[in-house]
Formats: structure tokens, C-alpha cells, sequence
DNA sequence: CAGCCTCTAGGACGGCTGACCTAGAAGAGG
DNA sequence: CCTCTTCTAGGTCAGCCGTCCTAGAGGCTG
């Protein structure tokens, strides 16, 4: 189990292929060709297709959640970390304009395929919705986890248009709205819904375990 | 041209079939059961599967237009009929819980397949956009295609979400959220775009739509 | 009747798919 | 040297894919 072994270039390149061309789309012959080995050997590290699939979304998963936690100790405050949450957009905005985004892309054409991995794809989408609950709780906001999934939804429509239309200046307009969003959610920190309740509920400094930095990658 | 014809009838399939399980994992079996005639018979009405493609998107865009303009006439003032795309996603939560949107989730395919109908799917968002940028700029709003656009994503981004958690509830809540900002884009005309105070509240009466709203989302 | 056209059924084709097997290379340890 | 384990290459397999062909049913016209 070296650093660069094969299985690793397997993933490596399975991840990569899965995104532009999908999975269904992509074939064992597209990644071998990829990788450099040939087609059988495949056998020897997955049994099955679905098994490379697994393999890819845990290292996603490891991935993403190495990101969050890289967030947690550089952000200096929940808005910082939310807003640099929303730049993904922007960083990644070559890739989103071709392919969209990795992850709803990938859990709608698993939603279609009736895959049994459905759940686990989605659940890159809870790290971050957990993550994001959990910022948006730190500013004092009761409704913290619809918040996180309408911050959620607002990426998820940016990239899905911006790949649509194959526009990446898009990106940067709705990124720039969804700041200004932030802002004004940032602003005032204990509202709850609509009425304004009384400031009693102080921010919930839940000391809550963070997403375990577990999964080997 | 009878009423319902053989071709109609592969059309209409080969739609509910494209949306439900991907374009490129349909089959001529799939659509040839579905339909109940055999698969050699396809050549005769489509010559390649690419066909059956051009001929559904074309069916959707025709959908579509009549769709608009009876939301054109129905609706009392632009602020009513923009609210009427909104609550497409009330109308459809079952199947966007299911497949997403029709017209998102075709594009992301298509865009990964490198498929040559790309820029006629996305013709289906185009669409929406100059209608709503029309009722936009009736508003007096001179940021009308941003607010178009920034409308159209946000409903993509609840269809994705909302079938990568099979949360259908989730879209209720985002519907009210969009009523609320569009009550707030309609309300001053010259402002720049506003995001949403409040994640949640209901304000909003359903309506009955008058032509089946199955396009879009 | 014959002739023509529209439409359908069923099968055949090459090609690609995922799955699977086996021989053997490469390296470690004795 | 030999043996054992780890890993790889190349090939085989049944099965489905989109495409395409042909025979013929059914209707209409003359």
C-alpha cells in the first residue's frame, strides 16, 4: 500500500471520468486507458463496477471532509467560513461550466439510474449541509439547517445554469449575490423566522463532535 | 397525422422515459415496451436514437411555449405569472422528488455526453429566461435577465436538492421563500437584486394551474 | 383484380459492455 | 536456487446496444 499504488490511480481516474463523461457513460476500457493498465486487471482491485463507484465517493467523502475541517481552523469567523464555502464556485468555475457539479450531477444521474450507492452520494451533501447547519448556528440563527440547504440549493442551481447555459460569469454575478446574502444573514444574528423573537437564545456554542476525520485517502 | 399516432405515441414514451431513467440509458427495447410495438419498427419513424431526441425536445419546446403563453393570458400582472413558475415546483414536487427537473437533468447529460442536441436542450431554460426577463422588466426592474436567470437557478438548485434527499417537503419551504422575494423584487422597481431574509414562512396560496405544467422546474 | 403506399414485425449484423479466468511477471524471504 | 505472495496482461464469455434489412399486412386507388 504504497503512496501512487494502481488502485489509487484507479480511483484517481474513475473520479476524474465519472464527473466529465458520468458513470453509467463511462467505461472500464475509458479507465484503463486512463490509468495506463489494462482492461482485465480490474479484477484483481474491484470485483465490480459499482465497487469503483464506492471507492470514489468515499474518497470524496474524505476528501470533502478534510476540506471542512482545513475551513474550521482557517476561517477566522462562521461568515468567513460560510463565504469561502460559497467560492468553491468560483474557484472551481471551469470545471462547473463543462461538467456542472460533481456532486448533483452525480446524485441526479444515481437517482435516475436507481442506484443502490444513492444514498452515499448524497451523503457528500450532508457533510456539507451539516457543516454549513452548524456555521450558520455559530451566527445565533435558530433556522440554521434550512439556511444551509437554501445556501445548498442557491450553488446547486448556479452550476447546473452555468453549465447549461456555459457561462462562467454567471458564477461570478450569483456568487457576488449570494455574499451580499450572507451578509445580511451574518447582520442580524438571533432571528429566528419571521417575527422577532426576544435575543434569549445566545448562539449554540454546541461543542459537538466534528465530522471524524476517519476514512483512510 | 391522426391523433395519436405511432410516432406520437414514441415521442411521449421515449420523454417519460428519457426523464425517469437518462437519455443514454434508455433503450429501443425500453421505448419500444413502453409503446408496445417492436424494436426493428423504430427505422421507419427515427433513423438514430438522436432523432428521438431532437423529436422530444421539440415536443417539450412546443409544451413550453404554449405553457408561457397561457400564463400570458391568464395571469393578472407579471408579478402574478412569475409566481406561477414559481409554484411549477409545487405542482411537480412528486416527480422532482424522483428525477429532479426535466430540463436540468437533460442538460447535465447531455453536456457530459458531449451530445450535438446540448445547445436545443438548453433552449428549453432559454425559454423561461426571456419570458421571465420579460415579466421582469414589466416589473420596471432594469436587471431583468439577472433576476430571470437568478429565478431560474434558484429552482434548479431546489429540484436537485430536493431529489438528492427525496425531500419533497423541502420544496414547499423554498417556494415560500421565492414568493417572499419576489413580493420584494415587485414592491420597489429599480433596485438590485435582493436576497431572502427568512429561510422559512408560508405566504402563499396555491394555485391551479391551467395547462399541465410538466416542463420545467 | 393489380399496383402502390404506409406501416409493422422480427430478425441479423458488428461492436461494445461488464464480468471473469488464467498464465505469468515482479519481488520478498528463505 | 526455490517458494510464496502480490500484482498485471491479455483473452474469453454471454449479453445488450443501435443500426439496418426484408417480408408482408392492410388500406387505398384505378
Amino acid at each position: 500500500m504504497n503512496d501512487s499504488t494502481t488502485r489509487d490511480q484507479i480511483v484517481e481516474a474513475a473520479d476524474r471520468l465519472f464527473y466529465r463523461q458520468g458513470y453509467d457513460h463511462t467505461s472500464f476500457a475509458d479507465i484503463a486507458g486512463a490509468v495506463g493498465i489494462s482492461r482485465g486487471n480490474f479484477y484483481y482491485h474491484f470485483k465490480t463496477k459499482d465497487e469503483i463507484l464506492d471507492a470514489v465517493i468515499a474518497a470524496r467523502l474524505a476528501g470533502t471532509r478534510l476540506m471542512l475541517q482545513q475551513w474550521e481552523i482557517q476561517g477566522k469567523d462562521p461568515a468567513d467560513r460560510i463565504g469561502r464555502f460559497i467560492d468553491i464556485l468560483i474557484a472551481n468555475r471551469g470545471d462547473i461550466e463543462r461538467y456542472g457539479c460533481p456532486i448533483g450531477t452525480l446524485c441526479s444521474e444515481l437517482a435516475k439510474l436507481g442506484h443502490a450507492a444513492q444514498g452515499e452520494a448524497s451523503g457528500l451533501f450532508t457533510l456539507f449541509r451539516i457543516w454549513l447547519r452548524r456555521q450558520f448556528a455559530l451566527l445565533g440563527r435558530t433556522d440554521a439547517d434550512a439556511l444551509a440547504m437554501h445556501l445548498l440549493a442557491r450553488s446547486q442551481g448556479v452550476a447546473t445554469l452555468a453549465s447549461a447555459f456555459h457561462d462562467a460569469d454567471f458564477i461570478r454575478r450569483e456568487v457576488d449575490v449570494m455574499h451580499a446574502w450572507l451578509k445580511s444573514c451574518a447582520g442580524r444574528g438571533a432571528r429566528a423566522t419571521r417575527p422577532p423573537k426576544d435575543a434569549s437564545r445566545r448562539a449554540v456554542k454546541r461543542r459537538t463532535a466534528g465530522p471524524r476525520p476517519r476514512s483512510g485517502a
